[in-house]
DNA sequence: GATGAATGAGCCTTCATTCAT
DNA sequence: AATGAATGAAGGCTCATTCAT
């Protein structure tokens, strides 16, 4: 027998994290029992406490561990190409790739994390910032390399986010199983080019 | 005594409401107290229970309300104009303008519906369906007309939504009481013609 | 029906200070359950949350209303006379009537207090301080006068106090509902003469 | 392996003992955690239960030790002379001693008892009842030789051993490592004499 | 014997809801 | 209608005890 304790007690972790993540999608941060994440682990009550503080801090914890994968996915994605097209798209597709695989804990990120926020400044929401920031980065140097249009980069990284989040989250909802592609395409196509067709003064007149 | 239990009827119901909102915007539903409602309302405990049957029921009733003034407000505004891309302009407008005097109801909406859920399908889920579809119908007649490019009208409608949402959102919570008209052709020029420059090939290759 | 509200209140606030009283002489502080206490006063768990905000609360609450009597009980009797001897007497006489009234409150303040402690230091507390300074006090001005011999006055009224409870502890712990008088000039001899026969040299040799 | 199972049980047995001496003098029994006995111990917590059945059956076990010293310390001491003056004195000192050496077990002894009590009956209770019994009989025999003065022995001993504790305790929790001496011929004369000065009629008016 | 992870009974406290006035 | 005192179900957390290794 090698080396387990240690492997023993992530497992644990990892089983808890994963019973909360779907109890919390499931009914929502405040209505969730501890004693049924418990029971989703397999482990007793008292269990759950060896290997978190408080109902909040596996919730911290979750964030922290989910948040953590999202953002070195998209990381490593935007080093495979220089070009700020090729991020941006690469950006929508590591989002709709990240939505398939973690569905619940994107139902808990974008729909209960509003309502807990105090002192859950860390992790998650940290996450999120991480994100638009990075983002906007990307769209700073667009704008200077003429790829984008001059705007306000803060504002267009929300306004892609949320664009992204819209389509990924309702493709989710919708349990269209259905390949992603197209709207992952259709994202771009909407951030890049806008919905209008590209007459004369497409958005000048109204 | 003149016309009085109408009216007293209406005036608590509605002072009633105006405190939850404010209470439920502050700490989200769940850390909500009816006593702290009653307490804002000016009642007692026991008088909120004469006009809502549950805590939820005020967040349903608050929701109905809340939702019954967007509407119209949108579609009045719509009424003004028979021109597609005036209308959409207007929908951005009108929300720029209801995130603003409703500041209160969009941080529940937004923020807190996502963990009620169970038997909230009524009215703020409605609300947002009935407004979805009624984006999405506009963007048919768009695409019919040859304004829009032809895409899924539904997608759009949830991406446009999301764009609003986003950036209204945020201007609102940075309170930044800054007239709001240079963030609505934002996002009117960003929905309408992308973020790219209008370059050969903006959106083909990446 | 006259004022009735202020005595109702007054009432469940007795009602559960009295309950507390019997509980906790019985199992002990740590043991006794609010529940329980709540039974035994005739009220509902909650009900004694609107009259106390914790458990340890109620034990104060308790402590500082006994309290608040004994003290008294002691200085009126002592402004009956200015003769020191007769004050010592009156001392021990009303310590012995207090144990006889207030034996379950004896019961927690000498036998549960100890392993309390902890942000105790309010009533209880304050109230055997303050026991203690008024006898040393009152030793003190004995010795000026001459009727006590000179000594550690401190130590005096410790060693006094601790003699009456010890044998008015276990005067109400046996059950004797026997006068108390031949208990309270023993004690009073004793502290008076000493337990020795007043033969030569009684306390010199050993 | 040389003898060791019975010297290692010993060993834990005594550590445990110590730990818990010290745990229980600190925090209670009640709030003492069997693991932060075991930690003190430097033994495992499933270690504790190997050698005690129960945190209660720590307590007893460490009041029947405890117990078991003191009372031939006392048995010791009072060999050494036949003079019942003698023996009186030497009892004060041991207990001085005693509480110098186990401030921590007495702490316990005179704080926690009470709480407990339930089955609690066992060592300490009888261990107390033993040394009043024994002081009780002395009494008694001085009483007969005419050293005394003839009264209930019994509460003459209650009385006798509360003084002791009172200045001794005192003594111990003021931190006084001072010499005790002047404390113990206080107590001695305290018993012997009484308080007051010896002018005719000390004990009679009031 | 020794360990410490796992267990789950137990209890304090909160707060939505009821109801007597 | 209005009140607010009373209720009691519910749930987070602790910790003595057990047990597999």
């Amino acid at each position: 027998m090698p080396a387990s304790s240690a492997d023993e007690l992530s497992q644990k972790h990892i089983a808890i994290l994963n019973a909360a993540e779907k109890v919390f999608a499931e009914v929502g941060f405040h209505k969730a029992k501890v004693e049924e994440i418990a029971e989703v682990a397999n482990v007793a009550k008292g269990t759950v406490y060896l290997y978190f503080k408080s109902k909040k801090d596996i919730l911290q914890a979750l964030m922290k561990d989910r948040m953590s994968r999202l953002i070195p996915m998209i990381e490593k994605e935007l080093e495979k190409t220089a070009r700020i097209r090729s991020k941006i798209h690469s950006i929508i597709q590591v989002h709709f790739q990240f939505y398939q695989e973690q569905k619940e804990f994107i139902t808990i990120l974008y729909g209960q994390l509003g309502q807990i926020a105090e002192g859950m400044e860390g992790p998650a929401k940290q996450g999120l910032e991480n994100l638009e920031r990075m983002i906007t980065g990307l769209f700073k140097q667009g704008m200077e390399s003429g790829v984008l249009r001059r705007t306000d980069a803060r504002a267009l990284a929300q306004a892609f986010i949320a664009m992204i989040n819209a389509v990924a989250f309702n493709w989710v909802i919708d349990s269209n199983d259905s390949s992603p592609d197209k709207l992952i395409d259709f994202v771009y196509q909407l951030f890049a080019q806008g919905a209008m067709e590209k007459t004369a003064g497409a958005g000048e007149m109204l």
